[in-house]
DNA sequence: GAGCCTCGAGTTCG
DNA sequence: CTCGAGGCTC
């Protein structure tokens, strides 16, 4: 770019073909990051060819193009943010789609805290407000920094532009030292077309929704644009907190309000699932009148001392849960039934739709989950949309699940054309001719061509640099899937052997299309980064089946180096032995997952290609949890008798979060006993053993609650 | 053996 | 985000 003419130096048709080639450049960059998960240009090249396509239209306004960058909303990379971690995650909710689940929602939280039916639980419920989530954090009373949800556990920093939304104050009084603030940020309907309106004026690009308006408008690099937009917060939790901020959640969220934040003013108490069930009824009523968009109703325990009882589950809080309205749903023609090969050979049918506005996006693809739900039945033969089939042809429903991933709900048989041909599900696979088999019981058909099959190969390799796994910068599924057809790449192990065939010589990737010097640089310095790599993610980017990112952490935190690891799996090769009955002692894996394991090792061809990569790296070694200063870390504790002051479920989730293994029977391997009134034969087996015992208090003591 | 809960695998669009 | 299946508990 250096060498090219200054701007004021350009003739109109240099800049005219210039801003073509930029326009062209800066929407395959787009592509490449927003749809191929990896960027092809890093942040300031990017940067650069943007500046420059603004000073020539600064210069030549008239020649500025229909399409062009400058105009483009949200397209900046979001590499550009800087990442945040959130000292407390941010959860999603569980969700309920009918008055059972809310029912059912209640009854589980009775039975989590043993209360009886007749105890009062008291409930918030609030409007769930369709925006996107963010997090505020107060130090001394400043707003220091804000954040988007990100993964949960990981969000971007979007501080400068939080900093210009009204709702949001910069500055609050007497609040803790300590405060995240949790909300939604939002657009208002009548805002949401007065900026599409002026976007319009200015043939600016059209928001398809306040939602999507107000996620483009947060995540601008330049937060004057943010400060143009007209975004709204409504604060409804917190994360880290210095000190409590009430005895109730409504209590706290009187306080939020109190501190200078909107919270919603629907929000209501309600004593139990029928008072629950009126309040949204009521909410659903008032939303076409709100003036701003909401999916739902969000209920949670009031009483702040039982949600930390409760405490959450892996991604949600058992506390809360989100009650959704009935999804939109269009009207399309299904144009084919197309099939798609994953990583582990399932072949998962996709229908082509004619495209059709869906809760404002439009959608041409759909999942339709696998062969008995195109012929209108659920894995147990029980009949789903009445038993209709489904057919190419056909005019189908369609509604995005969760206001996400879209579905085909129903068939209208009326409209079926004379000539529609039950769909036969293929026996073979479409990508490579093998066999596709169905194991009994089982709901997928799976080709049987292992790496043979091209699809299969590919989709292992995609999942080998995934974000859980390798996670290499500059190398997407788009890209593996060129190397891979390339012959480049066939194996994990040929990543880290691609500089050396392909960092000089004739055939060299800066000379490849779509790549230059600087992007092969680094590429490779990317791949150079990830020789050093953890136990667990290694594990997990194998794609041994059953085997996920949960349970690769975990047989990580279990055998700690990847020698020992290996060595296991070649003792327990044969599924029997001692080492096979220490992998199937661990908590969380089942034969099942076992076998796969074993099986993975002790192939030929899958071993040699596992020790091939290995070669290539340096493992790292995860240590066992230290679970600092808990006094019960890796001992093995028996809850019997009764517990009065908390659930079974409650004081094993908690003995398990200070790193102790709760066993259901006393054994010499255990080491200690809480112990209830009435406690029979597992107190007299501990008093055999001579295992320490105590009582309830004494356990709350131990674990310092009470 | 039934009934959770959690995890894995597959999915769409911006 | 959802579905199906694995794993654990009762």
């Amino acid at each position: 770019m250096a060498q090219k003419p200054e701007v004021d130096d350009l003739s109109e048709e240099q800049a005219t073909k210039e801003l073509a080639d930029l326009a062209q450049q800066l929407a395959e960059a787009n592509t490449a990051y927003h749809t191929e998960d990896a960027p092809r240009i890093s942040d300031a090249e990017y940067d650069a060819l943007k500046a420059r396509n603004a000073a020539i239209e600064d210069r030549f306004p008239h020649l500025k193009r229909a399409d062009s960058p400058s105009d483009q909303v949200g397209a900046a990379p979001s590499e550009a943010f800087a990442k945040v971690t959130h000292a407390v995650r941010m959860l999603s909710l569980g969700n309920a789609f009918d008055d059972a689940d809310i029912t059912e929602f209640d009854t589980r939280i009775r039975r989590y805290l043993g209360l009886g039916d007749d105890a009062k639980l008291t409930y918030t419920a609030e409007p769930k407000i369709d925006g996107l989530s963010l997090s505020l954090r107060y130090e001394s009373g400043k707003l220091v920094q804000a954040a988007t949800r990100g993964d949960g556990a990981v969000g971007e920093n979007v501080t400068a532009n939080a900093r210009t939304i009204d709702d949001i104050p910069v500055k609050i009084d007497g609040a803790p030292d300590v405060l995240e603030i949790r909300g939604e940020v939002y657009m208002s309907h009548a805002d949401f077309e007065a900026l599409n309106a002026r976007q319009a004026e200015r043939s600016d690009k059209q928001f398809a929704n306040p939602r999507n308006a107000a996620a483009g408008s947060l995540r601008q690099l330049d937060s004057s644009i943010t400060r143009s937009r007209p975004l709204r917060f409504f604060a409804y939790a917190w994360g880290e907190v210095s000190e409590p901020l009430a005895d109730t959640q409504m209590a706290a969220i009187n306080r939020l309000s109190d501190l200078g934040f909107q919270t919603n003013p629907l929000t209501e108490l309600c004593d139990g699932p029928s008072e629950m069930l009126v309040q949204y009824a009521k909410i659903e009523q008032l939303r076409a009148e709100l003036g701003y968009d909401i999916d739902g109703v969000v209920y949670k325990i009031d009483d702040l001392a039982l949600q930390s009882r409760l405490g959450f589950r892996s991604t949600t809080p058992r506390w809360a849960i989100a009650h959704k309205f009935p999804a939109e749903l269009a009207w399309t023609r299904l144009e084919a039934i197309d099939i798609q090969v994953g990583r582990t050979g399932a072949l998962s049918p996709v229908a082509r739709l004619t495209p059709v506005t869906v809760g404002g996006v439009v959608v041409s693809n759909a999942t339709l989950h696998n062969e008995d739900y195109i012929a209108g039945r659920d894995s147990k033969g029980n009949e789903i949309r009445g038993g209709k089939d489904i057919r190419e042809g056909d005019w189908v429903q369609v509604y995005r699940a969760g206001d996400v991933i879209p579905k085909v709900a129903d068939v209208d048989l009326s409209k079926r054309p004379d000539d529609a041909q039950p769909y036969t599900f293929p026996e073979t696979c479409p990508e490579c001719g093998s066999e596709a088999i169905r194991e009994e019981g089982d709901a997928v058909r799976r080709c049987t061509g292992g790496l043979i099959c091209p699809a299969q190969a590919v989709e292992k390799l995609k999942h080998f640099v995934s974000r859980a796994a390798f996670d290499i910068e500059g190398l997407g599924a788009k890209q593996v899937e060129q190397f891979y057809r390339d012959g480049w790449i066939k194996e994990p192990a040929d990543i880290f052997t691609l500089e050396e065939r392909y960092g000089s010589g004739p055939r060299q990737l800066k000379n490849r299309e779509g790549w230059g010097e600087k992007s092969a640089k680094n590429l490779f310095e990317a791949i150079e980064e990830k020789r050093n790599i953890p136990f667990g993610r290694l594990l997990f980017a194998l794609g041994i089946r059953h085997v996920g990112e949960q349970a690769s952490n975990l047989l990580a935190r279990f055998y700690g180096n990847w020698d020992d690891f290996t060595a296991a799996m070649d003792s327990a090769a044969d599924c029997d032995g001692p080492e096979w009955e220490r992998l199937l002692g661990i908590d969380g894996v089942g034969e099942v997952m076992a076998r796969s394991l074993v099986t993975a090792f002790a192939q030929d061809n899958e071993r040699d290609s596992i020790d091939r990569l290995t070669r290539h790296l340096t493992v790292e070694e995860t240590a066992r949890p230290a679970t600092e200063g808990s006094p019960v870390a890796g001992k093995t504790i028996v809850f019997t008798g009764t517990l009065e002051k908390m659930t079974r479920a409650e004081a094993k989730a908690r003995a398990e979060a200070l790193g102790a293994k709760v066993s259901g029977s006393v054994s010499a391997k255990t080491d200690l006993v809480v112990a209830g009134p009435g406690a029979g034969s597992k107190g007299k087996k501990a008093e055999e053993l001579g295992v320490e015992i105590i009582d309830e208090d004494g356990w709350l003591d131990l674990v310092g609650a009470s």
